[in-house]
RNA sequence: GGAGAGGUGGCCGAGUGGUCGAAGGCGCUUGACUCGAAAUCAAGUGUGGGCGUGAGUCCACCGUGGGUUCGAAUCCCACCCUCUCCGCCA
């Protein structure tokens, strides 16, 4: 959420910044309920100022019985007045709030302006993107090795859902558990395994609500919902909260199957794993100090990439320019991973910095020092990474000439040494 | 699912319809004492908002939302959550 006296005192700025996301929004309607909650507010404080010096009066004192009758007519009045002005003044309120929910994150200033991907900024690149004349998509490795059933998953369930079977069960675990090791022991992440049921509020704190509701998977059992990223849970842990200055930064990994109805989606990416409606992803998170919240971005990041360079895997980061960024992100920077199979890089992390977006909507402060004003903490996530996704880089990148996937060494030791996933011997 | 108890400031915990933004304690801040620290003593210490350059002043907030009343932390209703016991269950 936007911050709106910073939105009501800058109007042109913040309605040029909103704009260079794709859609200018008319800030006018919040303008005038701004103005008019002004208004309100004063009209009824005034009123219940005069009613209760007006009570004063009426307290432990020896009223004659006609002055009291008297009296009690003239509060009469003014508390209904107050109650009508109070009641106009909420409606105002809550039209404004919802105005505001809506509002998307104000890109920072150095985001590329641009409309769609193709505007995003290359900013590095990592490994050498190969593609042999034997490469081959995942879907047709994972076929050939016996180890994804795509057929069984839309048959319990339907389109993309998928069963892993045998190496690709046990690959995926091996990755989850890799990756948690890593940014544990080696980035200073606590891990959490979060609910994956959430409620309306926590949807809202992190910006899912109320625009992308159509997204989500609700459930039907106290308003509940699948949750489409840890991000939701782990940054609504501090929902409401209040940290000491030296507790910040903090830094969790959480581990969560991911639900996405992936609406307006519809023929991308129906083949394979890259788009389902339920995927693994390693998620990392930061409850940051503001003045940190940049070189966090980056430290982050890094610790996403790191999982890529560990497996041996190619990948660039790019910036998303100003019209591919998320709702609440204000900096944004996916990792791309080098697909062989399919001869071209394919997002892997999104890693975003939401400044105090997300902080303000679920009201997430600090102290900075004891005794003084709790602000706003920044926050920041990323995947680190989509399991899935990995997995289908694994296979990808792994296939040898002679059809087998060689397994990445540093994930040996989570499959008992295995080295390769062979061709069966039916194939 | 059934029965009961309870939700009050950063934390614990009092609270009779008006004298309650709320006792007391802990914590924290500052000062005194001390070479320094601890202990002790004194003062201060919630959040959000309106108006004001400012000192300030006014308003709201006692789980959430309604209601009764001139007036609600306190009474009534609904909902949410926590705890205890029972049932069921991985």
């Amino acid at each position: 959420m936007l911050d709106l006296r910073h939105v009501l005192g800058h109007l042109d700025e913040v309605g040029e910044r909103l704009a260079s996301r794709g859609t200018a929004p008319d800030l006018t309607p919040l303008a005038q309920l701004g103005e008019q909650r002004r208004e309100l507010t004063a009209r009824f404080e005034g009123l219940r100022a005069a009613q209760n010096a007006a009570q004063e009066r009426m307290k432990g004192r020896d009223l004659d019985p006609a002055a009291r009758t008297q009296l009690q007519a003239e509060l009469k009045t003014l508390s209904q007045q107050a109650k009508e002005a109070e009641a106009s003044r909420k409606s105002v309120e809550e039209a404004l709030g919802a105005l505001l929910l809506l509002l998307p994150n104000l890109p920072d200033p150095e985001v590329p302006v641009g409309t769609s991907d193709a505007d995003n900024r290359e900013l590095r690149r990592w490994g050498e993107p190969v593609t042999h004349p034997y490469s081959r998509p995942h879907w047709e490795i994972g076929e050939q090795l016996g180890i994804l059933d795509f057929e069984g998953g839309s048959r319990v369930s339907g389109a993309r859902f998928t069963f892993l079977r045998g190496a690709a069960a046990r690959l995926e675990r091996a990755l989850i558990s890799f990756m948690l090791d890593l940014h544990t022991r080696e980035h200073g992440y606590t891990e959490l395994i979060p609910p994956y049921l959430v409620n309306r509020l926590s949807m809202t704190g992190t910006g899912q609500l109320p625009k992308f509701e159509e997204e989500a998977f609700q459930v039907n059992l106290n308003d509940l919902f699948l949750v489409p990223t840890a991000e939701v849970p782990v940054t609504n842990l501090h929902r409401e909260g209040i940290f000491a200055g030296e507790e910040l930064p903090l830094k969790y990994v959480a581990f969560s199957p991911c639900f996405r109805k992936e609406a307006g989606s519809y023929g991308q990416d129906t083949r394979g794993l890259i788009r389902q409606h339920q995927f693994h992803k390693v998620e990392l998170v930061q409850f940051v100090r503001p003045e940190q919240s940049s070189a966090a971005h980056e430290e982050l990041t890094g610790h996403a990439e790191r999982v890529l360079q560990l497996l041996g895997l190619p990948y660039r980061v790019v910036i998303l320019c100003s019209g591919d960024l998320g709702f609440s992100a204000a900096r944004c920077y996916d990792i791309e991973v080098w697909l062989p199979g399919q001869g071209r890089y394919r997002e892997i992390s999104s890693c975003s910095n939401f400044r105090d977006f997300q902080a303000r909507r679920a009201n997430i402060r600090f102290r900075p020092t004891s005794g003084e004003k709790p602000q706003l903490v920044h926050t920041l996530n990323g995947s680190g990474l989509a399991v899935g996704r990995t997995l289908v880089a694994v296979l990808e990148n792994g296939l040898q000439e002679d059809g087998s996937v060689l397994i990445p060494e540093v994930l040996r030791p989570y499959l008992h040494g295995e080295e390769r996933i062979p061709v069966p011997a039916s194939a």
